[in-house]
DNA sequence: GCTAAACCCTATAGTTAGTGTAGAGTCAAT
DNA sequence: ATTGACTCTACACTAACTATAGGGTTTAGC
């Protein structure tokens, strides 16, 4: 398998295999004769590893880490769950954090509701208030 | 007002302040005789809107867009709008995604109940699988 | 008046997870 | 033989800072 066959069953650019390897990810690909990278099932199921980790929002270096887990089978794996448990509770902290800016968002939208000139823009004028988004917010 | 006094009345650092001048968003401070950046309450207004927008998630680019619209009175204000709006899209559609990434997590977290070692893990295996996510999601 | 802490200056490199570009070699089909 | 699609390397770039190095200045206390 060339590193486009590779790249085409898992979704993603030659390129970003590459970027894996030069990162130590994969490791070192044989290579034909011509240089050319030459992968087997292996590179495709860690590759494949891979990129279900980067779906989950898990960094480079936490993939490493479980490569690093998996390939010593008798780690104890808490630290598994750990980073888990991590990226679940960062993931719910963002959605609260987001659910905030909807409301900023919305109601600075709402300053302006017949669209004129940039001179009496009343959500320039909100964003150019001294106070802070915080205070901001809460004045509605 | 030097330019430590400025970050602490937006709540930034100074670096962030010089690196804003440098992308042309502040213009070019005076200068002491020392060569000590000097601002005044123009700066600060200037800054504060920087901040709040980014508190909004705005980009640096947006942001320098804003402050030409409102430097230029009579631009029709319109592209302020849109701007939020997309970002309001931008918050939205985030929150979908994360609300996907909630349950794929904790999906995959309940793999392990009772945690050993990394060769029995159900985590890492589910991980491994070649399937992609996606489809690793929809089984539960 | 001296010293040390706290501030300021510039320039450069690093961060994340890739993407884009340039220039060159290789392979398969027509 | 040539075209198009692929591959290779190396380097620069992205966003929004942060960190570091190496220096100059100001201010407070003694």
């Amino acid at each position: 398998m060339k590193i486009g066959d590779l790249a085409k069953a898992v979704g993603c650019q030659p390129v970003t295999i590459r970027f894996y390897e030069r990162k130590g990810l994969l490791g070192n690909a044989t290579r034909t004769e011509s240089n050319y990278r030459v992968y087997g099932l292996e590179a495709l199921e860690r590759l494949a590893f891979i990129r279900n980790c980067r779906a989950l929002g898990l960094t480079l270096q936490e993939i490493a880490r479980l490569i690093a887990i998996q390939d010593d089978a008798g780690t104890p794996c808490h630290e598994v769950n750990d980073c888990l448990d991590k990226h679940l509770a960062d993931a719910r902290l963002q959605m609260q954090k987001l659910k905030l800016l909807e409301k900023d968002l919305t109601w600075l939208r709402n300053r302006c509701l017949n669209p004129g000139v940039s001179a009496e823009c009343g959500v320039l004028s909100e964003l150019a208030a001294k106070s802070q988004i915080v205070a901001l917010r809460t004045r509605s």
